[in-house]
DNA sequence: TACATGACACCTA
DNA sequence: ATAGGTGCCATGT
């Protein structure tokens, strides 16, 4: 696997997440899937922690809006980056109640239309 | 090369 | 709801 393949797949990932409406929020499967990389949910983790100073293509990269299947945040409770994930959240409206979030209420339901416009691959 | 380690998901208890 | 086992694969040692 090169090191091109690699940054590429990153790349496709940060393209979906920016994709991610405010006040909604995905998981890691969900964005895999949605970025052509099914199966590929740990790398979706690898790709957020990535992304230089936050923003790809001039556009920030919404990483706090992307949580596990059961609608939990990712991060040890208590630890800084939880805590921050979890005023993001809470900024854009997004009920977070012991570190998890009602999928039903709040998980992003994309338009495939919608997405094949906006993704390039 | 081998092994451990993840911002995960799925299935079974 | 929680816990353990397995699959996954890029990274780091």
């Amino acid at each position: 696997m090169s090191a091109e393949n690699v940054n590429q797949k990153y790349q496709q990932i940060w393209q979906t997440v920016q994709c991610i409406p405010f006040g909604k929020v995905a998981s890691y499967g969900q964005v895999a899937d949605l970025a052509g990389l099914p199966g590929r949910a740990r790398l979706v983790g690898k790709a957020l922690g990535k992304v230089p100073n936050g923003v790809w293509q001039g556009q920030s990269v919404p990483w706090f809006r992307v949580i596990n299947s059961q609608g939990k945040i990712s991060f040890a409770q208590g630890s800084d980056a939880f805590e921050k994930q979890r005023k993001l959240l809470q900024d854009e409206q997004v009920v977070v109640l012991h570190g998890r979030v009602k999928l039903k209420e709040f998980q992003w339901q994309p338009d495939i239309t919608e997405l094949l416009h906006k993704l390039s691959y």
